[in-house]
DNA sequence: TTGAAAGCGCTACCAT
DNA sequence: ATGGTAGCGCTTTCAA
């Protein structure tokens, strides 16, 4: 029996060839069309699959097979928009593919990471997609992926054998001090996150990076660093607001953001202290959530060509399924700066 | 050989078997706790899985138990915040209680959704949990589920067996237009959705309902229908405001929205007519999103119990499961008024 | 408590 | 092009 409630078992595909008077490895080629001639017996088996409703069993075609077609894709979050986007593109990208895809969020936990992979390899998924949590601590989990191919995608864990792909996270950063500089910006605060991942990693050093190059003035109790939230936005803004007016000093003309959640915070702590963006100061986001499209005002950030990734971590995940000679790639991506209202 | 890259097969009960030089059915039972002694036997097994990295084969126990404690999801689209943290509560319902989730957009389309249904059919889903995109054309494809529970989120479709979870809609659009007429509102638009789904009806028809019912003038004009986006949210309100303008009319005292999206097209439209928000015009949301939060300013709206709603549905499947004189529940939580701003 | 063995539904090999 | 059949890895029944 299956989880049923109501009598009956499934039709298998015995019962497709006794019905339709055939061997069941005929109906079997049929159903996977490794058989070209639609004659009779063609017809007959198709009838008998409509009358039984037959729709397969897919544990044992996995099981025989060794293959599932399934990919197992693990985020962050999923409610993080930037991670519900790429999600559903790669939905899409996977179904495209005739592959089915298992989504699982480590919830930043590098525990809960593994533990995800493991059942995912369990599952025979034949392949994985992660976005990995923890710059360091990923990497064990990561490294058990070994029989399968595994894409890693917008963050990244220092390994040999995965493909990588994302945006130019250097070149995002330099889209964007570029542009603060050529408004005429001065000073610049950073708020980012502290999580080791590559991207949060990647931010801020490249962040320095660019205002260095441009002669910007950054300062040590402007680079803050926590989470990717939107309440970590308002607190980090809060801060530099707090020690600015201790020593009566100015706020910096420009807060970059290590994405768009932070810099929702952040003009939301600004408004509440009615200071003008971009005209008292100026805020980037980062990522292009439709959110940042509708905030008052609207934010300047980097949008990632998030299709283009999906389509490509699908591709290189079949790639990876041909083993002769297998090299792995890391794609960069270019990323787009966005200007709106914001800077 | 699995889709593999890198020689060696996974290994399997047997190889454990034999390493531990006992049957593949002490095994079996050891590793799926069937078996409460910790003697040296057991000792051994673990020790000869630890070894082997031994993590089983999902086919070959989903193929022989007839079940694969996989819980199909779908929903209309990942992109939608309020579906994304449905998702991300119900995938964690899900793992709590040792299952998985196989996650599904339907795109809003119920031919896609019929073939999402069918496929999880296939790989024996031990129940799906469904948000039916369309009122009427998703039943066809719901009544493919008979063998399995199927529980129904949020939207749902009329039919005999299935449970259904969500809010009392009713009430929701009770707790809006009271706190609108208590606000002194007298005229009012309604912007919602003409997806044949049950919330974007009984969305319109208890706002109806619920205006006459405080004496409250709605017209024909003010209803405007076509679907949950922002874009339409601002489509609507251009064509309120540009049909008020051509009879020379007063703007409705208050536009009251299906979902927070539509509520913020609303306020973008409005804020580039610089009409002041609420002081000119009242404006309220449903599904309270993050995003609703933030919005300058920030939106009334009505909050879902959305933990409460994931963990329900996960329990209703498995209660399903148990065939016995089975009868199905319409549980319908209640809503909450969460007053911000904008109302 | 244990082991032997049947068999879940399917695919692919081998022979025809 | 077709049919017979072995066997994928596991759980569970049956006997000991």
């Amino acid at each position: 029996m299956m989880t049923d409630c109501s009598g009956e078992n499934a039709p298998s595909l015995i019962d497709v060839a006794k019905r339709s008077h055939v061997s069941t490895a005929t109906v079997s080629r049929i159903l996977s069309g490794k058989r070209t001639k639609n004659d009779a017996t063609q017809q007959a088996v198709r009838k008998a699959v409509n009358e039984l409703h037959y729709r397969g069993n897919f544990a044992a075609r996995a099981l025989r097979r060794d293959r599932s077609d399934t990919i197992g894709v693990i985020v962050p979050q999923i409610s993080n928009p930037f991670f519900a986007s790429l999600a559903e593109e790669l939905e899409h990208a996977i179904n495209a593919s005739n592959q089915e895809m298992l989504l699982c969020a480590s919830h930043m936990d590098p525990k809960l990471e593994r533990e995800r992979i493991v059942s995912l390899l369990a599952r025979n998924v034949s392949g994985i997609i992660i976005v990995p949590c923890d710059e360091k601590q990923s990497l064990e989990a990561c490294q058990m992926v070994s029989q399968i191919p595994l894409v890693q995608v917008d963050q990244r864990v220092d390994m040999e054998d995965s493909d990588w792909i994302g945006i130019d996270d250097t070149k995002a950063m330099k889209l964007i001090v570029n542009h603060l500089a050529e408004q005429g910006v001065n000073t610049l605060a950073f708020i980012g996150s502290s999580i080791n991942n590559s991207s949060a990693h990647n931010r801020l050093n490249n962040f320095n990076e660019q205002a260095l190059s441009h002669g910007l003035s950054v300062r040590p109790e402007w680079q803050l660093l926590n989470d990717y939230s939107v309440d970590w936005g308002r607190e980090a803004t809060k801060q530099i607001f707090e020690s600015s007016r201790a020593r009566n000093e100015s706020m910096p003309d420009a807060i970059v953001c290590a994405n768009d959640l932070i810099a929702l915070g952040v003009l939301d702590f600004l408004r509440a202290k009615r200071l003008s963006v971009p005209n008292d100061i100026m805020v980037t986001g980062f990522d292009d959530t439709l959110y940042g499209r509708l905030s008052e005002p609207s934010l300047t950030t980097i949008a990632h060509p998030v299709a283009r990734i999906a389509e490509e971590a699908v591709r290189l995940i079949a790639l990876s399924h041909n083993p002769s000679a297998r090299t792995y790639s890391q794609i960069a991506l270019m990323p787009k700066l966005i200007v709106r209202e914001s800077a």
